[in-house]
DNA sequence: TTTATTTCACCCTAAACGGGTGAAAATTTT
DNA sequence: AAAATTTTCACCCGTTTAGGGTGAAATAAA
């Protein structure tokens, strides 16, 4: 017999909070062991509370959930953390991801679907709505009408690596003037005259 | 009355081929106008087909998918391609949605499954395997236990932004032989001697 | 109370950078 | 076939940067 996933829910709206700890707690094989207002005052207790999941909110008083994030994955490396948020904005989702978050979950989510979130989880997978997974892809699209030329680009590539005009000109088997031409030619069409001010540009501009 | 969704399939397996073409085709509200077993013979024939989503396969004879995706885009800009893929290779899916895949499903993925996300596609979202996305969570994961200090971690940043010590110096209000001095120590730390290979280091490492 | 981090100083040389200008060959587009 | 773009290379110039060595003081953390 499997034992019951243990879930702690760190939320401030004292509404959504207990609405969430009653219905995931009355569900067979889930249990809510805290539900806390801030990360603040969970931060004591959490070690003991050994959850296997966090439901975290983001905006929250104090240590907001971004901030919470590492701490937590620093005291309960095995915990999974599902973000739950009002906001579906870009930046937002991935620093979330990027400070170690398993999943993220809009508010107003049916409690049904986030107890089989939490279950998808455990099991391995994670949970993405299907917008933020659209972001996720759309931030990895680059630009199709791009200003460079093949070869630019992938010059700017390795500018962006951090390689110098000559270990550039070694991999590509072309000259070092050749390189500095094009790079010449890269700043004339991103309208920079330095290599961090490219690389700002061109990320910005999703061109690599 | 909606329109039926138009479906061109690219695989070379004919029995996936004409499997899908099938059920897809019998259902309400979809139409495979083609299926194809190579880019190449697709090539030809895509602008006219006019297809709204294409199921393409990666492992292809001739032009791989991935090769093709550009090029299906450049055709085709508003046409929405879900790769259809044996391998679930981290690599293989970032090369996809970086060119433009809309979504990635894995072979063997039942019609229905695959009927439902061509209509997730359609509507504006994305579909990601619980797989997938759980590798593209991963990929955005800092290492937890990097050896670099914050100090570090943060100028590490800053290089890999192409800024030099005098650019960082002045962002951080710190004197030039301070950046010099932290830059030496994450050498030191990471075993490099230069900035192209501590980037490429710290990257393998996710220490950024 | 050791250890690690953050800060700064001054020695040095070779390499890299960026601006300017020009031009031939290969591709691609028109 | 002609025009435009891309890719390749050349040589002028001075300034900045990079990286190695060595040392050390002030904080902050373990």
């Amino acid at each position: 017999m499997e034992r019951d996933i243990k879930i702690v829910i760190i939320e401030d709206d004292e509404t959504i909070r207990t609405g969430y700890t009653f219905l995931i707690g009355n569900t067979d094989g889930y249990d809510v062991v805290n539900a806390y207002a801030s990360y603040d005052e969970a931060a004591h207790h959490l070690v003991a509370d050994r959850p296997d999941v966090i439901l975290l909110d983001i905006e929250l008083p104090g240590t907001n959930g971004i901030e919470a994030l590492p701490k937590i994955k620093k005291m309960l490396p095995h915990c999974y953390v599902l973000i739950l948020t009002v906001y579906e904005s870009q930046k937002q989702i991935f620093d979330a991801l990027a400070n170690g978050a398993s999943g993220y979950l809009t508010k107003g989510t049916p409690a049904v679907k986030i107890i089989e979130s939490i279950k998808e989880v455990k099991e391995g997978g994670g949970p993405m709505s299907v917008n933020i997974a659209r972001m996720v892809i759309s931030s990895f699209m680059k630009n199709q009408d791009s200003p460079l030329s093949k070869r630019e680009t992938q010059i700017l590539e390795l500018v962006v690596e951090g390689k110098s005009r000559s270990q550039i000109a070694k991999e590509l088997f072309i000259d070092l003037e050749t390189v500095r031409s094009h790079i010449k030619n890269i700043y004339l069409k991103l309208d920079v005259n330095s290599r961090a001010d490219a690389i700002k540009t061109a990320k910005e501009n999703k061109l690599i």
